[in-house]
RNA sequence: GUGGGUAUAGCUCAGUUGGUUAGAGCGCCAGAUUGUGGCUCUGGAGGCCGUGGGUUCGAGUCCCACUAUCCACCCCA
């Protein structure tokens, strides 16, 4: 008989949780779409799946490789990997019938088929945000998405926290007046500048090919310090003779004075000449940002500006700026720097209601239903067992209040309320107990 | 894709240079206590020691392969 069981176990990569985790998630989750929704955002929902046509439309690099590709009779499908690609689908798509600038948030699961490791998921939410213009896009909604990285994890709770912002022009601009051709490998090198140190930098650049003139410079490049202010003096004394370099830090200096105005207060964010991600197809701002007292977790929240969003699948030009949160990542990594102090319970129920045999089920579905009309979740226990045991359940739950029925209560139309953390227990009425569990 | 660890109860782990019937804590179930929980005490269930082969009188322990899983690199959220 026992061999017929099957191990139950889920694939590694995908995460679940027990229920007062789930709970928690859930609180983070809500909080994020709360503020996006606060600041305008349009929620839109797309499939899981694709045609593996517009998932691979791009095509080469890493999401060949990562992607979660099958057939259903003739039909090559995919799992999305990002929401970004299915966003440019949709806008492609639905063009004639959004309005633009189209502020769209998405939450939502997605898939890489990569080696599973710590903290990293195969199945994982990303919480999107992005602005998709006509044509063309205003730099201040730059400053804006920046704003609403900082509102979101302020309402998260968090204090130190730092939003890194640099812009990709500045980057490529420097790196063609140094005749540079394999930027993508150079950027990759300087945005690990954190991990492998300056000499690991030099060493890796010089293996690239570069020559020890541009390393220098580039060395120089990164080493700008200061605050912001002197940081984009220091850019501009640096004398680059690049029309896109002096774009890119026209667009800086935009972002940064606007990003002030939208109240971002300064200690939360800072120009970072290093930061490079998101190789793919940011071409303006980047973002990046980090737990001051966490800088293990790494990057919780990553975006940029691109300009045309969709050019696979329409000539409409549409240039956009967008983060995304790696909620699954973030909680998973909050929890295991014991950031997630879970003293939440493990159910929403607030009141219990535990008859003291079948007899009086129909009062306590009564009460139960009086309670849920005052807004009181709540919920009958209709197992037979002890009572020790009924309250047990409570207790396992963290249930903050249960009620007994009896024959003395349903005579005096009346109930027992009993506070589960003091024990007290006390006669009342319907209203007693609304009034003390609200 | 490359390299390195680990695999024993539901969970976290112990298990001596290879030696009888494989252990603890937590959790679960029951009782002490039939209208009152958490604490305590007592008892119980639960293991092909990842799978297959090898060495040996004898393997949870040593060797090999496979599988799973974790970590680092790559890349990324």
């Amino acid at each position: 008989m026992s061999k017929d069981i099957v191990k139950p176990s889920t694939l590694p990569g995908f995460l679940e949780l027990l229920p007062q985790d789930q709970i928690l998630f859930n609180e983070i989750k809500d909080s994020i779409r709360n503020t996006y929704e606060k600041h305008g955002f349009i929620p839109i929902d797309t499939p899981l799946i694709e045609k593996s046509e517009i998932l691979l439309a791009k095509g080469g690099g890493e999401t060949e490789k990562q992607i979660y590709r099958f057939t259903k009779g003739d039909t090559d499908m995919a799992l999305r990997f990002d929401l970004t690609v299915p966003l440019a689908r949709y806008v492609a798509q639905h063009f004639s019938e959004l309005t633009f600038p189209f502020r769209r948030y998405h939450i939502g699961k997605v898939y890489r088929g990569e080696k599973s490791q710590r903290g990293r998921f195969r199945e994982f939410y990303q919480c999107d945000v992005d602005i998709i213009g006509n044509g063309k896009l205003n730099v201040i909604y730059d400053a804006e998405i920046l704003s609403i990285i900082y509102y979101t994890f302020k309402n998260l709770g968090f204090e130190n926290f730092t939003i890194k912002i640099n812009n990709r022009k500045i980057l490529n601009g420097f790196f063609s007046s140094l005749g540079i051709t394999n930027s993508v490998e150079v950027l990759r090198t300087i945005d690990k500048l954190e991990k492998i140190g300056e000499k690991g930098v030099i060493d890796e650049l010089i293996n690239l090919g570069l020559s020890r003139d541009a390393v220098t410079k580039i060395l120089k490049f990164i080493q700008i310090r200061g605050n912001d202010e002197e940081k984009l003096q220091s850019l501009k004394s640096l004398n680059i003779e690049s029309q896109i370099f002096q774009e890119g830090i026209k667009e800086l200096i935009t972002v940064t004075n606007y990003t002030k105005i939208f109240g971002v207060p300064e200690k939360n964010y800072t120009i970072d000449l290093t930061i490079a991600r998101g190789l793919d197809y940011y071409t303006g701002t980047v973002y990046e940002t980090f737990l001051d007292d966490y800088p293990e977790i790494g990057s919780v929240c990553s975006g940029g500006r691109y300009e045309n969003l969709a050019e696979y699948y329409t000539t409409q030009k549409l240039p956009g700026v967008g983060v995304s949160i790696g909620l699954t990542r973030l909680f998973y990594q909050l929890k295991e720097a014991g950031l997630l102090e879970n003293d939440t319970p493990s159910t929403f129920t607030k009141v219990l209601i535990i008859p003291m045999d079948e007899s009086f089920n129909g009062y306590a579905i009564k009460i139960a239903n009086t309670l849920r009309e005052n807004n009181i979740i709540s919920e009958v226990y209709f197992e037979d067992a002890k009572i020790g045991k009924k309250l047990n359940y409570a207790n396992n739950l963290n249930i903050p209040y249960t009620i007994f029925i009896g024959e003395e209560e349903v005579k005096n139309q009346m109930v027992s309320l009993k506070n589960m953390k003091t024990g007290s227990q006390e006669l009342v009425t319907i209203d007693d107990v609304i009034k003390t569990v609200k």
